[in-house]
DNA sequence: TTTAGCACTCACGAGCGAAGAGTGCTAATC
DNA sequence: GATTAGCACTCTTCGCTCGTGAGTGCTAAA
């Protein structure tokens, strides 16, 4: 591909994400740097059709860029990323500001996605970070019926995570406070997924003092609840859409900001890696999101709290700017996980 | 108000209700049980009309119940109501179903939330039960940093709460344990909201033995947080009805439906008294929900874990079957309640 | 290769008239 | 006096036509 279509496909892309409609070879003619007759563009407007990147509503409109096209788009913008302006020192006050008024970490990464999406007019989605890689502080094990154990985790970021265990029959209180004694003496520090992993080689030295049943509470205890909940922030927002107008296509998307399951399997693929991913229309057809865009990144470090922030709006969606905005947010949030990391050590 | 008018007018709110268009007097006149001719039915329109129970979209077009229609008709709705033909032990065998699917009391909650949403197409919310009136079973309090103490605080129906204190300085922990074992001795099994009243006044005996720091964290820790938070399902359920279909309007109803603070005020107000609440409208206003109604109904028991579940869909509702569905769910919840309580205890 | 010119296409909106649903009023009927 | 039949009237809705204009594709000239 030349370097002229694409200045040209690029000046179309801008035009039609600032208007949403399809646009002319005058429009463009205008608005492009060089000096280009209307029918020059329409002979390139004409292979850039031909080849894939753009479509036109019918025969006598102008064109509007397909799927295709946003995905060059947005290829080339990661590619030669604009120098950001990045003030850190003024983003890092921000955040201690911000971390000043939300005391929980969960209160903190609604907050900050609550800002996103008011920036963006996109939909904010946030997964908070999976409890597995950090470490354990504490267990408690809480007898609350003939058949019921309450297991608390705490997790040295000040994560609560909590879980009803249906048992047979429930061991006394006493019994149960030695077992977490146990598994709190044996594995606070240590990192609940490893902990999970190598449940039985761990525990050793011990072992002798707990019964068979007992061994199986602590193994129990300790599972990893299924990833955690999808927080969605600013759906209203997709109203504003003209490509929502139409109340059916709207259902569509609302019907999946429901469905919790394809919402966990998209982060799931979309924070296999750090870092910032895009992904265009179609290809988020496996979770029903074919008329959006997506654009997800990942906040907090490998190994520590790693979790994901994703931003869901039209495929027209302003990319440059949503992509620096996703970009502030998740250092945000970064600064955030570390913070409370290194204040709950 | 005379009978036979009143019928007309039920009628009339009947055919809407299903149709969504405007009733003439001919549709009418051939659904009524007593033969009447269009002409009578006109008259008593007119006069209707001139009450303030039916509007005109515009002269030559049928007639739409107002508001106070609508308020006529769910108030005898809910003075006779239907003899409800209740399977009590159906029902119970379906609730027992549920609570073997759902471990936690929360999961059960949201559950049977969304499965009314499904069988209403209304937006469902629901608020957990308060945790003021349960009955406190332990206390643990765990410095994570130097400044902030993680309160958790499990009451005997298995909930657990936990919120981060800031502190100028943090006690050592075996200071904290400390703390904690005395305000579980003293407290376990009182309601935390009537600790909280009157934590100084019970707090005689081992007083001594606390720093005043330690008493005040100890009152803090037993702080009942903000009214809780509201959950929110179905919410595309609105997208399909014809009301909504301006993007206008829907976008003005999803806006609310993200101001926590407006639907947790809402379920004050609807969930002062027991039973079920009908706001139709305008009555709304006050929570920007004036071109909806909702339904609103309380479970639980007052003294014990009081929650609310409510409904929210267009003024033209099925009044009838979403009350039933309503008064179902609530009495389901109500057994959850129970069955967490008693096995909790 | 680029551009000017031109014929052609097609959505969109305005204007018009017929159809039809529904009303309000009046006069006749029970 | 209530009810009803009849009728004129209103107003939306729908389909139709037609002009407009934005935009295209093609061709021939620069």
């Amino acid at each position: 591909m030349e370097s002229r279509s694409e200045q040209i496909l690029n000046t179309i892309i801008d035009h039609y994400i600032q208007t949403a409609e399809p646009v002319g070879s005058r429009s463009i003619s205008k608005k492009l740097p060089v000096s280009l007759s209307a029918a020059t563009i329409r002979n390139v407007m004409s292979d850039l059709t031909d080849s894939g990147f753009l479509s036109q509503p019918h025969t006598s409109a102008g064109r509007v860029p397909t799927d295709l096209a946003y995905r060059h788009y947005v290829d080339r913008l990661q590619a030669n990323p604009t120098p950001e302006l990045v003030d850190l020192e003024a983003e890092e006050e921000q955040f201690a500001e911000l971390a000043k008024r939300c005391p929980r970490l969960e209160d903190l990464l609604q907050e900050t996605a609550n800002e996103l999406t008011q920036a963006t007019h996109c939909v904010g989605m946030l997964l908070p970070p999976r409890s597995g890689p950090s470490r354990l502080k504490k267990v408690e094990l809480l007898g609350i019926s003939q058949t019921q154990v309450l297991v608390i985790l705490v997790t040295q970021t000040g994560m609560v995570k909590n879980r009803i265990l249906p048992l047979k029959e429930c061991p006394p209180q006493e019994d149960l406070d030695k077992i977490a004694g146990i598994l709190c003496g044996q594995f606070a520090g240590q990192s609940i997924e490893e902990i999970h992993l190598n449940f039985l080689e761990r525990l050793t030295d011990d072992a002798k003092e707990l019964s068979a049943q007992a061994i199986r509470i602590g193994k129990k205890a300790l599972e990893i609840e299924a990833a955690g909940e999808v927080y969605v922030s600013g759906s209203a927002n997709l109203c504003e859409y003209p490509e929502f107008f139409d109340h059916h296509s709207l259902y569509k998307v609302y019907r999946q900001f429901e469905n919790k399951e394809a919402l966990a399997s998209m982060f799931e693929a979309l924070t296999k890696t750090e870092g910032l991913h895009v992904q265009i229309g179609g290809e988020n057809r496996a979770f029903g999101l074919e008329s959006c865009s997506v654009l997800a990144s990942t906040y907090g470090t490998q190994g520590a709290l790693l979790g994901g922030i994703a931003l869901v709006g039209p495929t027209r969606i302003d990319y440059p700017k949503v992509i620096e905005a996703i970009g502030r947010s998740s250092r945000k949030l970064s600064y955030a996980v570390n913070h409370f990391l290194i204040e709950g050590r």
